[in-house]
DNA sequence: CCACCACGGGG
DNA sequence: GTGTACGTGGTGG
């Protein structure tokens, strides 16, 4: 097959398939595992490679003198070769020996000397000085291989483990169970026999037995780098069982720097043994669903939270059987109904293993480009972790100098462009928004790094573009739930990734090699400048515009305008704009409730309502105020504004006659402090007074638990009940509390959508009558067009993305 | 209104 | 590999 050097930058060149795993030592070993295609059988390689530096400069080497040589002289053995790369970046020399801590020890050796200090560690060099990656990708960069290659996702041997535990503090809880799901599906539990050390040490040995005889190529849960292997560790620890969980090499688990996304350490007590750990073996990946979670979430923004029940219920992996145990209750209810249990744990593993599938495509997807292990790309972020190492991997085969990172000229980044034009309630609502803006800008105009000499930035981008196109298709061809329409749409996830972090990767000046915000803030010009024209032109057209941002804008049509009217308006619309930037018809919905600028909501033609923004989708909000507020705006959405005055009327008077369960008024908090800790703080929490006030003199920190504010000023403590028992509910809260509230955050979220009159009507207290109720029989929602659309940059939500402020005005 | 603290996920 | 995250909400002064 014809390799350009393009394709070569994205794919790699070497053709070997089926790689599953990689492992490589300082010393120039590496151990390739490799599942053969055809058969499935996993065979292991070992091979040697040659390890490597880049050095700005080799005066730290010349203490060698003999011993350093010219590569064009070849290897020898204890010698150490160089190479110039041509062409200005600053890190240009490329040195090589058989084994890498030689190699780098020579180069400590001299700096030290140059110094005058001991250096013990090439980072202490600085990246203007050094580039020194991980044995396995020196080993994958100079070889030009890559994961995956003509495997698909379900080729992979993945088995899923979660630990039920006694409580969350391997320093004080034990594993008592552990649910497996071997890479045939079939889930199964190992459990503890007896209490004590020896028992659990029992468990912990049989667990690492059946990862061996199972012996997958990945292991996979919810959580895993910042719960399950950490336990397992510390357990294991305690109790001196060697965790034999690799293929390969000195048994035991290995730590790898923490990467971004790694389980927030909190201080604290009981929270200093889980702090911020990634663990790896050779010869298996480690991936946690939670990180595919976390970069799924972060471009659809519509999981209602990350935790596994919640996200496999949103997505539709919960089976209607699954079985639930508040977490503090698990262990107690293994006592009394073990059987439950196993079920419980039994489903975590098999909603585990489904998400991973969901979701996880992506990252597998770029084991097969970037050259990095499989496990590192499920955590990485896409502008270091997957751009940096594909741009290294370019500059390299191409023999020329890389550039290293610079600190930026002070130039601000700016941002995108962000525009409200109405608020309130429009009808017959439109989006329309521009496929991969940022992208397409940048291929459109040829805005690439400025010392991205080679253009490799750029060619990536092209050819990740059109490929993607191309594995939409065959992801389109194949049939429904097929392997090959799985790995298709997940090699397009993962293209979309990479393509839409470029631009990022532009902008995170000083933080990227080849960072150039000028760059940058032409992009995000041009993309203001393309915005502006689609309003402009749609508006033009007789539309009524609500809100733009960045890359699409919403907008109401005039009543009797059908859905070709909406597409013809779009497709006018779109022929105006440059070749590459495609502007596509997005949705369309019956209704819109625009609140403020990325805060609204949207009633479909038909199907369930969607809430955008904070105002709409507050994590912490108590349930009654979440489910009013679906309600009502379900009515509003409708047009019916007595429909939504009843329904307030209802949430109100069921508060007041206690009607609705203690639960959906209680917040669930975490304790955080050691009964010691808050009375010595004087300082009175809710949460801590209803414990108190329940009697509850001792609770360990990082307990949950429900609380909830109860008449006469008091705080309530909700005991933590399972579904279905509702005999223990004390329905004892401040009523009148929560009906200010239902008024004050809630309701409030409607004000834009009623003249003041009509909003007073219906949010005025029913126990209340005021001297004259104006009927609401002809009430309409309004929309209220702004005379000054608000108009700014927003900050990005993303630090990555964008990690400078406001600019411009 | 401001300062401060806690949350996210796992049992 | 990056970040004493980051954005947000609650509470007490």
């Amino acid at each position: 097959m014809a390799h350009t050097p393009e394709d070569e930058w994205l794919w790699g060149w070497d053709e070997t398939p089926g790689i599953v795993s990689v492992w490589a030592e300082p010393d120039g070993r590496a151990f390739v595992w490799r599942r053969i295609p055809q058969s499935g059988s996993l065979v292991r390689e070992d091979v040697r490679f040659r390890p490597w530096l880049l050095l700005a400069s080799l005066e730290d080497l010349a203490h060698l003198g003999a011993r350093l040589r010219p590569e064009s002289e070849g290897p020898a053995p204890h010698r150490v070769t160089w190479q110039e790369l041509e062409g200005p970046g600053a890190l240009r020399y490329l040195v090589r020996a058989e084994d890498g801590r030689a190699l780098a020890s020579a180069v400590l050796q001299g700096a030290s000397r140059r110094l005058g200090h001991s250096i013990g560690n090439l980072r202490e060099l600085g990246a203007q000085a050094v580039l020194a990656l991980p044995p396995e990708e020196q080993y994958l960069v100079a070889s030009g291989r890559t994961y995956f290659r003509d495997l698909r996702f379900d080729d992979l041997r993945r088995m899923q483990l979660d630990l039920e535990t006694t409580g969350l503090n391997p320093a004080h809880d034990r594993i008592f169970l552990v649910a497996i799901r071997d890479t045939d599906g079939r889930a199964d539990t190992l459990e503890v026999h007896g209490d004590g050390d020896a028992a659990e040490a029992d468990l912990l040995q049989r667990l690492v037995a059946r990862v061996r005889a199972i012996d997958p190529d990945v292991l996979e849960n919810h959580n895993l780098h910042g719960f399950d292997l950490p336990f397992l560790a510390h357990r294991a620890r305690v109790l001196g069982v060697t965790l034999a969980l690799g293929r390969a090499g000195i048994p035991g688990l290995r730590q790898r720097p923490a990467a971004r996304g790694a389980a927030p350490g909190r201080g604290g007590p009981g929270h200093d043994a889980m702090r911020r750990a990634r663990y790896t073996v050779p010869g298996r990946e480690f991936i946690d669903t939670l990180d595919a979670v976390r970069r799924h979430d972060f471009s659809t923004r519509e999981l209602p939270g990350h935790g596994l029940k919640a996200v496999a219920r949103h997505l539709g992996l919960a089976g209607p059987e699954r079985e639930h145990i508040p977490g503090a209750r698990v262990h107690e209810v293994f006592g009394t109904d073990p059987e439950r249990v196993r079920r419980y744990a039994r489903d975590d593993v098999t909603e585990a293993a489904g998400l991973a599938r969901m979701l996880g495509g992506a990252a597998f997807a770029l084991a097969r480009m970037a050259p990095r292990r499989y496990e590192r790309l499920a955590d990485a972020g896409p502008a270091t972790g997957v751009i940096d190492p594909l741009l290294v991997r370019a500059y390299l085969r191409a023999g020329a100098a890389l550039p290293t990172h610079e600190p930026g000229d002070g130039t601000p980044h700016s941002g995108a462009a962000l525009h409200l034009f109405a608020t309130g309630v429009a009808r017959h609502v439109v989006k329309a928004d521009v496929a991969s803006l940022y992208p397409s800008l940048m291929r459109q105009y040829r805005i690439g790094p400025r010392r991205d000499r080679l253009g490799v930035m750029l060619a990536l981008v092209d050819r990740l573009v059109e490929q993607r196109l191309a594995a939409k298709a065959r992801a389109k061809a194949a049939a429904p739930g097929s392997p090959e329409r799985h790995t298709n749409e997940a090699l397009s996830a993962a293209m979309k990734i990479v393509v839409n972090s470029a631009y990022g990767y532009l902008g995170a000046g000083g933080l990227t090699r080849f960072a150039d915000v000028h760059a940058a803030n032409e992009v995000t010009r041009r993309g203001r400048e393309v915005l502006a024209q689609i309003c402009q032109e749609l508006a033009r057209r007789g539309v009524t515009l609500l809100e733009a941002d960045t890359d699409g804008v919403y907008f109401s049509v005039p009543d009797g305008w059908g859905e070709a009217d909406e597409r013809r308006v779009v497709s006018e619309v779109a022929a105006l704009l440059p070749p590459k930037v495609r502007l596509e018809f997005d949705g369309r919905y019956a209704a819109m409730l625009s609140h403020e600028p990325k805060n609204y909501a949207l009633q479909p033609y038909d199907g369930a309502l969607i809430l955008r923004g904070v105002a709409f989708r507050s994590s912490r909000a108590e349930p009654f105020g979440e489910d009013f507020l679906r309600r009502a705006l379900r009515c509003l959405l409708a047009g019916d504004i007595p429909g939504v005055r009843d329904i307030y009327v209802e949430t109100v008077m069921a508060l007041r006659r206690r009607a609705l369960p203690t639960r959906s008024v209680a917040a669930q908090v975490r304790l955080t402090k050691t009964p010691e800790q808050y009375l010595a703080a004087r300082r009175r929490e809710l949460p801590y007074e209803a414990m108190l006030a329940s009697g509850r003199k001792h609770w360990a920190s990082g307990e949950q638990v429900r609380v909830y504010r109860a008449v006469g000023g008091r705080a309530g403590l909700l005991p933590e009940s399972e579904a279905g028992e509702n005999e223990s509910d004390p329905r004892d809260y401040d009523a009148d509390f929560y009906a200010r509230q239902l008024r004050e955050t809630f309701a409030a979220r409607l004000v834009r959508a009623l003249t003041p009159e009509d909003f007073a009507a219906v949010f005025a207290d029913p126990e209340q009558p005021s001297l004259f109720a104006p009927s609401l029989a002809d009430a309409r929602p309004v929309l209220t067009v702004l005379d000054e659309p608000e108009s700014e940059q927003p900050r990005s939500e993303n630090p990555w993305m964008s990690p400078l402020p406001l600019g411009e005005g």
